[in-house]
DNA sequence: ACATGGGTTGAACGCTCGTTTAGGATGCTG
DNA sequence: CAGCATCCTAAACGAGCGTTCAACCCATGT
């Protein structure tokens, strides 16, 4: 973070300061202080560059957005559509950035709450898109595997820490990511569990939905 | 949440109003006199129970905590092994502790990160149960797996506001916890790939790891 | 009757917060 | 040179924070 503050303008500075505290310390516990310390300036400038705190974080979230929307815009204009890894959702984009996101989800952010639904509606098109070539089944119901299988992506950014930890591996080190995306590939593609027991399980499942909807309405 | 306050003490209504308040303004937006407020008692009486408001907060991770493991416990002891909801993750836990535990995952709290390892371990060990009768494949990385699984599950928990606003339907309704239950199984099981095609994946996926690898090593 | 002690409160303290204000430094434009 | 906008700061303000404290209420035990 303040290895090239020299190249940047003040104003980029406490933008990028912001963006490593708030999902740090949360919205409430980073104080402009706090801030204006990290990117070597004073409170008041944070004020006049951003209106006030919320206003920084409104530029924070329409900065990091729009960062990954264009990062993820050129993945899906190259021909990475069959590449396991953007499936596995490990679009390569800068940690901040990521980390950032994570948080904005996990918070009342109407700018990320526009992003999630905007990756939905992209996962329902890109599951179509591979489906007419073969690869992918869409199914009855693709917009809710979509943004189950989407949140279950973001969760796991957000619960990097624990990946970490409970793994003593860095989940963004080359390592980490070749690890994760193997795994998350092999969950994905039923590969934890024996041959036809995934189908009899689902049928399982089908069962059991049915005899909680009659417990339902009979009360 | 005020409708079995009268038969609660002051001290598990306090309790109660935190476990409420956390996670939706986070440690630092929440007040002790709004949870002061919400539990119908004075600020000092907050502290004169839990020392002090980062008392209370590991009051509330400890109370959570007991109470999912206890819940999980019961859950092993009887025959749900088999169960497609348990792998689904969709366990009957009320619904203001699995937010309270979601939110706790995302902060720094000690008592939430040992419950993550404790899962991760319980899930390896069903694992490898699940193997011995043939209905998993534990696989050379089951710990990664299982990480990597629960951090998907939980993530999901965490994201779970936005699949309500995104898929239009309560995620903790009977008819949520069933659709997000079947999409997550189709997931899990492979569903959405075409025969074949997974495989081909994680071969491509392998070939890409390997390649990585060898650009890195050369610099 | 009277002390004891836990549950509870209102008022206040000291502190830190986000924000405001008045103005200093710097550099461009006439 | 003067005029003026831009970038930036030091100091201060009022509000709200977590916490403290002296005292009150009211059971219970003696």
């Amino acid at each position: 973070m303040r290895s090239v503050d020299g190249d940047l303008t003040a104003e980029a500075r406490i933008r990028d300061a912001a963006l490593a505290r708030f999902p740090r310390d949360g919205f409430e516990g980073t104080t402009v202080r706090a801030i204006a310390v990290d990117a070597g300036v004073s409170p008041a400038l944070v004020v006049h560059h951003y209106g006030s705190k919320e206003g920084l974080r409104r530029a924070c979230d329409a900065y990091v957005i729009e960062r990954i929307r264009t990062v993820k815009g050129e993945a899906i204009e190259s021909d990475s559509l069959t590449d396991p890894s953007v499936i596995a959702g490990g679009f390569q984009i800068a940690e901040p950035l990521m980390r950032y996101l994570g948080w904005a989800l996990t918070t009342d952010s109407d700018a990320a709450a526009r992003l999630f639904d905007e990756m939905v509606d992209e996962s329902v098109r890109l599951i179509r898109l591979a489906e007419e070539h073969g690869a992918m089944v869409a199914g009855p119901d693709v917009r809710t595997r979509s943004a189950v299988m989407l949140s279950m992506q973001m969760g796991a950014l957000v619960m990097r820490d624990h990946l970490r930890r409970s793994l003593d591996m860095d989940p963004l080190s080359t390592e980490g990511i070749m690890a994760i995306s193997r795994a998350t590939m092999e969950i994905f593609s039923g590969a934890m569990f024996a041959p036809g027991q995934a189908e009899a399980m689902r049928e399982a499942l089908e069962v059991a939905i049915e005899n909680t909807r009659k417990e339902h309405s009979n009360g």
